[in-house]
RNA sequence: GCCCCCAUCGUCUAGAGGCCUAGGACGCCACCCUUUCAAGGUGGAGAUCAGGGGUUCGAAUCCCCUUGGGGGCACCA
C-alpha cells in the first residue's frame, strides 16, 4: 500500500468506525465505514470498530447484530473490535463497546471536574427548555446560558438539598479553534459562540461528544474520518482533547449522502437500511462499488472496481467536498453489470435464497443463464421463474382469453394457431423436447400458418408462462417439460373455445 | 437567529490556468438487433462550468462579493 498519511507517533495510522446501534446499518454509516476501511487498507493502517452504545434507551443488540452482519456482508472487516479473534476485551485498546468502558469515562469526567474544566449543572429539563424557548423567541442562538458555571458551595448545597441530580457540563474555553481537515483544508471556529455542553447526564450516563474523545485517545486513533454532519462538532472535541491533555488526531469530514431533494439522506425520504437493499438482491460488490463513487473517483473513466482495487486506489484526500445524491438508478445499473459478469453457476448459487424453495437446484441452474441479463436485482428472479413452480391452473388463471389474441386476429384464428403449435410441439418426443428443436418447429409452424413469429409466439408464451413477459420462450418450455407445456397449451385452447 | 461547509449536464462525476467550442457513466430519446422483456450496438438531446466582479496574455480551474443548497447549535449519536 502506498501510504501517504502518517500517525502522530510516526507509526501506521489507526482509523475507526463508531456506529451507534440505534437502528439498522444506514447507507451513510456504511459509506463512512467503507471510506475508513479503504483508508486503513490503502495506508497499511489499522481499522477499528467500536460500538457506541451509550444510548441505552434507543440502542438494541438486534441493531448491533444488523450493523455487524451487514458490514461483513459488504466485505468490510476490522482488525480490532467486536467479533475479532481475541475477543472484545482482549488487546491493549479494548473493550470496544462503550457500555463496557463506563469506568474510564467516569475517571476522565472526574479529572475534568477536579481541574475545573467541567462543572456540575443542576438545571432541570424544564428550566433548560424555558431558556431555549426564550432564546428562540428573542431570535438568539439556542445555547446553555451558563447558570451553573460558577455556583457557590451554598447554591450547590441548596440544589442538592432539593434533591436535584447534577449533570456534568464542559466549560468551553472561549477561544478560536483551528484545524486542518483532510478533505476541507483549514477550518476555523470560534468556541466563544458555543454553550457549555453536557458531557455526563444527571443519571451518570456519559454523552457522545465526551466518550468519542476519550475512546479515540485510548484507542490511539490517529485519523478521525466521519460524516460532514460532525464538522461543527469538531471544535467541541478539540476543546475537550486539550482540556484532557490528549493528542489531537487528524480530522477528515466526508460529504453527506443526500436524498433526491439534496437534504441529508434519511429514512423518511429514502431507503436507508442496508438490509433492505440486501433483501432485494443487490450484490455487496455492486453496493461497495456504488458507495465508493459517492464522493470519490479514481480520476479516470474506469468505474468497475472490486474492494481490493478500491483499497489500492482510494485516497481520502481526493474525496469531494460536496454532498452526493443517492441515485438508485445508477445502483440498479451497476448491480446489473455485476450480475451479468457472474458465471451461471455462481448466479444460481446466489439466486437460491431469492427463488421459491419448490424450484429444484437443477432447474435453477438451468434457468439462471436464461434470466441473467434480465435481472436488475437477484430478487427479480422470483417472478421470472414463477411459471416453473406454479400449477397449470395457476398459470391459466393469470390471463384472460382475449389477452391471447393478437391485435390483428380474432379468437378463432388464435385458437387455430395454438392448435397448430400444440401439434408440432406435441409431435416431439420427450427426448427431443429441447429449445433449439422447439424453436425451429415453431418457426416453421408460424410460417406455414402465415403469421409473423412474434404474433404466433405471443399466445404461446402467455399460455405456457402465464405472462406476457418471460424468459426466452423455447428455453422456458424445455425447462417446464413436455407434459406441462402441452397441458398449458390445451388449457389456453380451451379458454378460447369457451369465449368463442 | 448564529456558526460552519459546499456549488461542472436531471444524477454520479473527469477537470488541479492554456490539452475544454467541457470528457465519461446513469437516466432519457432515436435507430439497429430481436419470439416478449431485457441485454448488446450505433447515434442524439442535455452544463454560456450558480451569478457578478477581479487577478492573468489566457480561468470551470486562483481571489472577493452575491445567490442558492446543506450541516450544526440536545441531559441523541
Amino acid at each position: 500500500m502506498t501510504g501517504t498519511l502518517t500517525s502522530p507517533d510516526g507509526g501506521p495510522i489507526r482509523v475507526r468506525m463508531a456506529p451507534s446501534p440505534t437502528g439498522p446499518l444506514h447507507i451513510g454509516t456504511a459509506r463512512t465505514s467503507l471510506y475508513n476501511f479503504l483508508t486503513a487498507r490503502h495506508e497499511g493502517g489499522t481499522y477499528i470498530l467500536r460500538i457506541e452504545d451509550t444510548d441505552a434507551l434507543r440502542g438494541t443488540v438486534e441493531y448491533e447484530r444488523d450493523i455487524i452482519d451487514n458490514l461483513h456482508w459488504l466485505g468490510i472487516s476490522w482488525d480490532e473490535g467486536p467479533q475479532v479473534a481475541g475477543g472484545d476485551d482482549v488487546g491493549a485498546f479494548g473493550p470496544y463497546r462503550q457500555s463496557r468502558r463506563m469506568d474510564r469515562y467516569a475517571r476522565e469526567a472526574d479529572r475534568l471536574l477536579a481541574s475545573g474544566a467541567a462543572y456540575r449543572c443542576y438545571c432541570t429539563a424544564d428550566e433548560l427548555d424555558a431558556v431555549r424557548k426564550a432564546q428562540d423567541a428573542a431570535r438568539q442562538p439556542p445555547r446553555y446560558n451558563g447558570r451553573c458555571r460558577s455556583l457557590t458551595d451554598e447554591q450547590r448545597a441548596a440544589f442538592e438539598a432539593e434533591g436535584r441530580r447534577a449533570a456534568i457540563r464542559f466549560a468551553v474555553p472561549a477561544e478560536t479553534i483551528r484545524f486542518d481537515d483532510l478533505i476541507r483544508g483549514a477550518v476555523e471556529f470560534d468556541n466563544a459562540l458555543l454553550g457549555d455542553f453536557v458531557i455526563v447526564r444527571a443519571d451518570g450516563m456519559p454523552l457522545y461528544h465526551f466518550v468519542v474523545v476519550v475512546d479515540d485517545e485510548e484507542m490511539r486513533i490517529s485519523h478521525v474520518i466521519r460524516g460532514e454532519d460532525h464538522l461543527s462538532n469538531t471544535p467541541k472535541h478539540i476543546a475537550l482533547i486539550r482540556a484532557l491533555g490528549y493528542r489531537e488526531p487528524v480530522f477528515g469530514h466526508i460529504p453527506l449522502i443526500l436524498n433526491p431533494d439534496r437534504s441529508k439522506m434519511s429514512k423518511r425520504k429514502s431507503q436507508t437500511a442496508m438490509t433492505a437493499y440486501r433483501e432485494q438482491g443487490y450484490l455487496p460488490e455492486a453496493m461497495v462499488n456504488f458507495l465508493a463513487f459517492l464522493g470519490w473517483s479514481p480520476g479516470t473513466e474506469e468505474e468497475i472496481f472490486t474492494l481490493d482495487e478500491l483499497a489500492a486506489r482510494f485516497e481520502i484526500g481526493k474525496v469531494h467536498k460536496g454532498g452526493a445524491v443517492f441515485d438508485g438508478e445508477r445502483l440498479d445499473h451497476l448491480n446489473g453489470v455485476y450480475i451479468r459478469a457472474m458465471s451461471d453457476e455462481q448466479l444460481a448459487l446466489r439466486l437460491r435464497p431469492f427463488v421459491p424453495e419448490a424450484l429444484p437446484d437443477d432447474a435453477l441452474r438451468r434457468i439462471a443463464p436464461l434470466i441473467k441479463e434480465r435481472l436488475v436485482r437477484l430478487g427479480d428472479a422470483a417472478e421470472l421463474v414463477a411459471f416453473l413452480v406454479e400449477t397449470d391452473g395457476q398459470v391459466a388463471a393469470r390471463y384472460a382469453a382475449d389477452e391471447l389474441v393478437p391485435k390483428k386476429a380474432d379468437a378463432a384464428q388464435t385458437a387455430a394457431a395454438l392448435v397448430r403449435a400444440r401439434e408440432v410441439i406435441g409431435a416431439l418426443d420427450p427426448a427431443d423436447f429441447a429449445a433449439d428443436l422447439l424453436e425451429s418447429r415453431s418457426r416453421e409452424a408460424a410460417e406455414a400458418f402465415g403469421w409473423k413469429p412474434g404474433d404466433f409466439f405471443r399466445p404461446i408464451r402467455l399460455a405456457v408462462t402465464g405472462r406476457a413477459v418471460s424468459p426466452p420462450l423455447f428455453g422456458s418450455m424445455e425447462l417446464l417439460g413436455r407434459d406441462a407445456t402441452l397441458a398449458r397449451l390445451d388449457a389456453a385452447i380451451e379458454k378460447l373455445a369457451v369465449t368463442a
